[in-house]
RNA sequence: GGGCAAGUGGUGGAAUGGCAUACACGAAGGACUUAAAAUCCUUUGGCCGUCAGGCUGUGAGGGUUCGACUCCCUCCUUGCCCACCA
């Protein structure tokens, strides 16, 4: 047969049936093997897959197919993040429910996942908007709610007027919604969050343990979280004698505070400005500044407005009485919602300053500008220095002053050293029908009360209209919204918020390890099994959401005693996106390459193996439709060599130089793809090894390299060469394992192959000669000479003679089995 | 404004202290063919040279080292993340 597209689809389309007659790669809990939980961030199903989803399922396939290979009980689920608004959306433009429209893109999304030869345990599919699924999203609320971690209040909100609904902070990237990019607002409502502050320490802890996660995701999430020291400073409002608390980490320069800052929606405000001449003036100030969403805010760049309150506070270090003023540069999610301006060493009361004509003194003096005045600044000086103008403290490095003088505050009552995170709960009540309904019901008589677990699952109605015109769909279905209370048996409400979908795939990597088990959240046993993930793999934009969220989750099911482990992702890859002609391929940009079409010109293998080859998997890849028949061409070649150049026989024949060189060539092959994967997921370099194995193999069989062909190592080759390529590209391998494999055996479960130490030796090597650390020369020697024994060797090379004629050797730098630098003068 | 990452042929990339450009794409020339496609062979950083070979070369400049794409410092450019966070 030849190598043709017809011949390829149809051996992909007989080994995806195989695979899944046979359920090839179902697996059960078993102790006595060794577990391996390879995982892929779970879809969005918003119809066809694309590009991205190849790139990162072909990792995750790669990975998961060695471990088979190499022994391992290898569980790789796939499922659907199936909950959310775009489905929502489409139902409307499309005049169907988000249920059906869900499913049927689900139903297109397996089918691509499928004609992509992937390794899953079809048996453990999950989709988050099943009741079988969503019922334990209500269980874990309940049980949060039991331990107070799920809670409701009344506060300033993120909110997307474009979706409708609420937003948690993590869903707010640069002031604009994650998901259509409008402008968030401000608005202020009752919601549910989740304590997800309770675990600020932890999280940021256990980041530590967290060797093999990307770099950038741990200081991402580190500051994130945000922990910092400081002093919380007791300022007293001199009218009243009230304390105004105020939040630094510079202690060492509270002698240079010249004014108290409160945020515009700061609780005392109101009482600061009621005998305000200019109240009314103050008053719409803060109501401008309120109605600014938070893009705007920081839009409005340095420039910064304020409003003297007419009052003065004191300043419990040296009793100095300053202004207090109101401004929109200090917020009030922050610390205590107000500071001690300090316009020398900080950059933005520097800029407030200057703007309104405030003092200012120098505390801490620029050692590279020590006599500089404050009226000489043209920005603030916020590195470090030396203490002026700061009583007992002068002389001092500020570095050290700023522990000393938190130390002296804290004795003499004026403040207290603190710590602030910048972390806030994570609100997670959504607007919206189609999601999990929160399982709470609101009675006249008992209040917020929790739904009975007997009575779990909540249900979300089905074929319910969704007009996307303001507030959850719900709220209007009065066979849903009205209920009994569960505790006094009296009429109520029940809650018509759904949850945010971040809920549904915080947890679903457990699921996975008891798929479709209805008496509990997850079985003990599997879980302790499975868990934790070792290869977790996905986009960089879920850094902060999804990691944080998924971690958090972990740790709260380690303290209801479910798991004992803390973290759930051992080892955490993410991958670099798609691009064509330089922008990330997506539909809105209308630069989107169909997977579907790629697989049809060339098939799916071909797909896999240059999605792999062609930019390491973190790196952001190319899409380069010229390149693509690089890996076509190739794969053809490998075929050609399995069908004309492979030839079962009997017996050996003694080696010649050629023949050992090829099996050299095919050890070294072995190890180099073997550790190029587990080291550092260099596929890339993998594959290209494979290529040179497989040029070698030509030239041989070509007889290049000598005239006699051996074929016990030509096969040998052929087979190491289908060996390492099954898990990069499954179906080919399949089908050629089958010629040549000598079994009926699947690739898929035939052992990874093994290389010896004592071939890859060789015992004459190739000496790089230097001059100078320039390159003068090779000499063929022994192996493992030693320096006496070279030297004498390259000293006698004709053309190192020459370049030393006249000259003197000073030293004879020798890398062992590698180098030599001679280092000459005249 | 802060943080992180990256910068290597015409292109994707390889080499992480020791032969710069592996592997592939593209391009050029050749073989096969009536012709084309496919396939195979050869060449392919720049400059000089008929060859042998020489010089030069990894964003710019400096440093460390026998030796630097790799380590350190300064700068430039690009990308990503965060951002009136006190």
């Amino acid at each position: 047969m030849s190598y043709t597209i017809d011949e390829i689809k149809r051996i992909e389309e007989k080994w995806q049936k195989a695979w899944q007659d046979e359920k090839a790669f179902k697996v059960n809990a078993s102790p006595d093997k060794k577990k391996y939980y390879v995982l892929e961030m779970f879809p969005y199903p918003s119809g066809k897959i694309h590009m991205g989803h190849v790139r990162n399922y072909t990792i995750a396939d790669v990975i998961a197919r060695l471990k088979m290979m190499q022994g391992f009980n290898v569980l790789h689920p796939m499922g659907y993040d199936a909950f959310g608004q775009p489905a929502e959306n489409a139902a409307i433009k499309n005049k169907t429910d988000p249920k059906t429209w869900t499913l049927q893109c689900i139903n297109q999304m397996r089918e691509g996942l499928r004609r992509m030869g992937f390794s899953y345990d079809w048996d453990r599919e999950i989709a988050t908007c099943d009741k079988e699924y969503y019922h334990w999203n209500q269980w874990i609320f309940l049980k949060m709610m039991e331990r107070g971690l799920a809670y409701k209040k009344a506060s300033s909100v993120n909110w997307c007027p474009s979706c409708e609904t609420t937003l948690a902070n993590e869903e707010v990237i640069q002031g604009e919604c994650w998901r259509c990019h409008n402008k968030v607002a401000q608005k202020d409502l009752e919601q549910w969050y989740l304590k997800i502050t309770d675990y600020a320490e932890e999280l940021l802890d256990d980041l530590k343990t967290l060797q093999n996660w990307p770099a950038r995701v741990i200081t991402m999430q580190e500051n994130w979280i945000g922990k910092s020291y400081g002093v919380e400073i007791y300022f007293k409002v001199k009218k009243t004698g009230e304390i105004l608390p105020v939040f630094t980490t510079r202690a060492d320069t509270i002698f240079g505070a010249t004014y108290v800052v409160l945020a515009v929606d700061h609780p005392l405000v109101e009482k600061l400005i009621k005998e305000a001449s200019n109240k009314k003036e103050i008053e719409s100030f803060i109501e401008k500044v309120k109605n600014q969403s938070k893009s705007d805010r920081v839009s409005a760049g340095l420039k910064k407005e304020g409003m003297f309150t007419g009052q003065y506070a004191v300043n419990p270090v040296n009793k100095e009485e300053i202004p207090i003023w109101i401004a929109d540069y200090v917020l009030m999610e922050y610390g205590t919602g107000a500071i001690m301006a300090v316009p020398t060493h900080d950059q933005r009361d520097f800029l407030f300053a200057k703007e309104h004509q405030l003092p200012m003194r120098i505390v801490i003096a620029d050692p590279a500008n020590p006599d500089q005045t404050a009226a000489d600044l043209k920005q603030a000086y916020e590195g470090d220095g030396i203490q002026v103008n700061s009583s007992q403290f002068n002389g001092l490095a500020n570095r050290e002053a700023i522990q000393k003088i938190a130390e002296w505050m804290e004795a003499g009552n004026m403040g207290k050293t603190t710590l602030y995170w910048r972390l806030r709960d994570w609100l997670i009540s959504r607007q919206r029908y189609w999601g999990t309904p929160i399982p709470v019901v609101y009675c006249r008589q008992c209040g917020t009360v929790p739904v009975p677990e007997k009575d779990l699952p909540v249900e979300l109605p089905e074929k319910v209209s969704i007009t996307g015109q303001g507030g959850s769909p719900l709220a209007s279905l009065k066979d849903f919204v009205v209920t009994d209370c569960p505790r006094c048996g009296n009429i109520a409400k029940r809650e018509t918020d759904t949850m945010a979908t971040f809920f549904d795939s915080s947890w679903y990597f457990l699921r996975f390890c008891s798929a479709h088990n209805s008496d509990e959240v997850f079985n003990h046993q599997e879980a302790h099994y499975w868990m934790p993930v070792d290869q977790y793999i996905g986009g960089i934009e879920h850094a902060i959401l999804h990691l944080l969220y998924s971690r958090f989750f972990t740790k709260f099911f380690k303290e209801l005693g479910l798991i004992s482990f803390k973290e759930p992702f051992t080892r955490l890859l993410t991958q670099g996106m798609v691009l064509k002609e330089g922008e990330v391929m997506s539909k809105s940009k209308g630069n989107t390459v169909d997977p579907d079409s790629v697989i049809s010109q060339y098939g799916a293998d071909t797909l896999r193996l240059f999605i792999l080859f062609a930019a390491p998997p973190e790196d952001q890849l190319e899409w380069n439709s010229n390149a693509i028949e690089g890996s076509w061409r190739f794969l053809s070649r490998v075929w050609n060599l399995a069908e004309n150049h492979y030839h079962p026989i009997k017996g050996s024949s003694p080696l010649s130089d050629a023949d050992r060189a090829l099996e050299r060539q095919r050890h070294i092959t072995i190890k180099k793809v073997t550790e190029d994967i587990e080291r550092g997921f260099k596929f890339n370099t993998a594959i290209s090894g494979i290529m040179v194995l497989v040029n070698a193999i030509e030239d041989y069989a070509k007889g290049k390299e000598s005239s006699r062909i051996n074929q016990r190592i030509l096969n040998e080759s052929i087979k190491t060469v289908v060996l390492l390529l099954a898990p990069f590209v499954p179906h080919l391998c399949e089908e050629l394992w089958q010629k040549i494999g000598g079994t009926n055996q699947m690739i898929a479960r035939t052992q990874w192959p093994q290389y010896a130490e004592d071939v890859l030796k060789q015992d004459t090597i190739q000496i790089v000669v230097q001059i100078n650390g320039k390159l003068r020369g090779k000499c063929e020697t022994p192996s493992d000479l030693g320096e006496s024994e070279l030297k004498k060797i390259v000293l006698a090379d004709e053309k190192i003679k020459e370049y030393l004629k006249g000259k003197t050797v000073k030293r004879f730098i020798v890398v062992p089995n590698k180098l030599v630098n001679i280092v000459i003068g005249d």
